[in-house]
DNA sequence: GCAAAAGTGTTCCTTTTACACCCATGC
DNA sequence: GCATGGGTGTAAAAGGAACACTTTTGC
């Protein structure tokens, strides 16, 4: 058959996910300028060039196409099924990545017309099998919260404790009891108390936090669980 | 620069368990006929063609070069790594499986001089970053027989309740309470005594019992969380 | 002084762990 | 009848869930 002379093109996809305490989980998507699926959204993401790595593929196709970059960027899956790509076949190595939406300005280029923040409940139509992915990478992210501190790659350095708990409520999506929320937490010994106050004008103002996070892999090392 | 018309080439490699009461967690290896690492051992796995899905490479593969059918398949990783090939550039989609041991022969065949199972920790050293996947698979193993029942592929459909417990505490690695863990698991409602005993010799013969795997997804359905 | 949000501690219940004795078989 | 391994139950400890009252602020 001629068609096994043809190479499978490989590539990326980044979900990147944003939180801010008004509008809650974010992820960024673009608008594609192009067929196929011209004009719907999607995931950001791209071939990966021949001597480049993955994850190096997936910071670039970010730069590119929306102005980001992430610091905390994982791999989620590969997607490989013969016709997720009307054209040809590509195989998509999908990776998710958390940032502090506060600190990036989207804009749009290269492939992408719009470049856009998307609550996590209301999301469009999304082009191939990027739904899929977007799916698959919500639940890691619901899962993982739970055994790895990762939310501190979502809020500010700083943040009052609330904060805290509202992301994993909102993340886990579902209402979790502040008292014993924070005595976990601080049992951990890997957040540090903030000799400032934060207030939200009404109300008692409440303590402001900070990852430790060297103390956090000291005492991962010495075998202390995260577990929230 | 003349690289960027090269394609990448896409592979699968596949990390497949099996248990025996008397060796323990093993993995098949294939000794290469051909450079690079010549006479190495190395985990099956090879070229994914233009229009067959990731899984079926994977098990083409593994039928090729081992005579291997693997039940339980999944995804484990994808290594991108520029340099992984000092050839050119794979990028290798990951796999592990889990099979009954008892239930297959292993034969070399195609790329593969010799096909052999190897203890887990007595493995030799391996092409590529083979280990690092090994290492990754283990992991993997180790965490998801916890939360999934997963186990089951590795024993026979009938088994008596040591096996069971056996099988666990080789793959967590640390003696576990017969008593506690028998008590955890039969409460799960997912497993049925058969009316035949299992006798070693010595000893009183133990009950056998069978996976109840459509009960289980009922049950899973239902909400029921399995942790072991 | 009232509303709103943060700080703190106690009790209860569920789950986990530790552990001991009896039973069925082969030799 | 003794050695070997399987079957069962209970008590103590730890961890998690539920919950109420006090404090600080803005208005």
């Amino acid at each position: 058959m001629s068609a096994g002379k043809n190479k499978i093109n490989l590539s990326v996809d980044a979900v990147v996910f944003g939180y801010d305490k008004e509008t809650g989980l974010s992820l960024t998507l673009i608008k594609r300028k192009n067929p196929p699926f011209q004009h719907a959204w999607a995931l950001p993401g791209g071939l990966v060039k021949y001597a480049e790595s993955l994850e190096t593929a997936v910071q670039r196709e970010l730069r590119e196409e929306t102005g980001i970059q992430v610091n905390y960027l994982e791999q989620l899956y590969t997607y490989g099924a013969p016709d997720r790509d009307p054209r040809n076949r590509v195989v998509s190595v999908a990776y998710y990545g958390l940032i502090r939406q506060s600190q990036y300005q989207l804009y749009a280029a290269s492939d992408a017309s719009d470049a856009q923040w998307f609550n996590v409940d209301q999301l469009p139509n999304l082009a191939f099998d990027h739904q899929q992915i977007v799916d698959t990478a919500i639940l890691r992210l619901k899962n993982k919260i739970t055994y790895e501190p990762i939310g501190f790659e979502l809020l500010d350095q700083k943040f009052p404790f609330i904060q805290l708990l509202t992301l994993y409520e909102t993340i886990r999506g579902k209402k979790l009891d502040r008292r014993n929320f924070k005595k976990k937490f601080l049992q951990l010994g890997i957040l540090e108390e903030l000799p400032e106050k934060h207030s939200e004008g009404k109300g008692r103002p409440g303590a402001v936090y900070r990852f430790k996070k060297k103390a956090y892999f000291d005492l991962k090392e010495k075998g202390m669980i995260f577990e929230v």
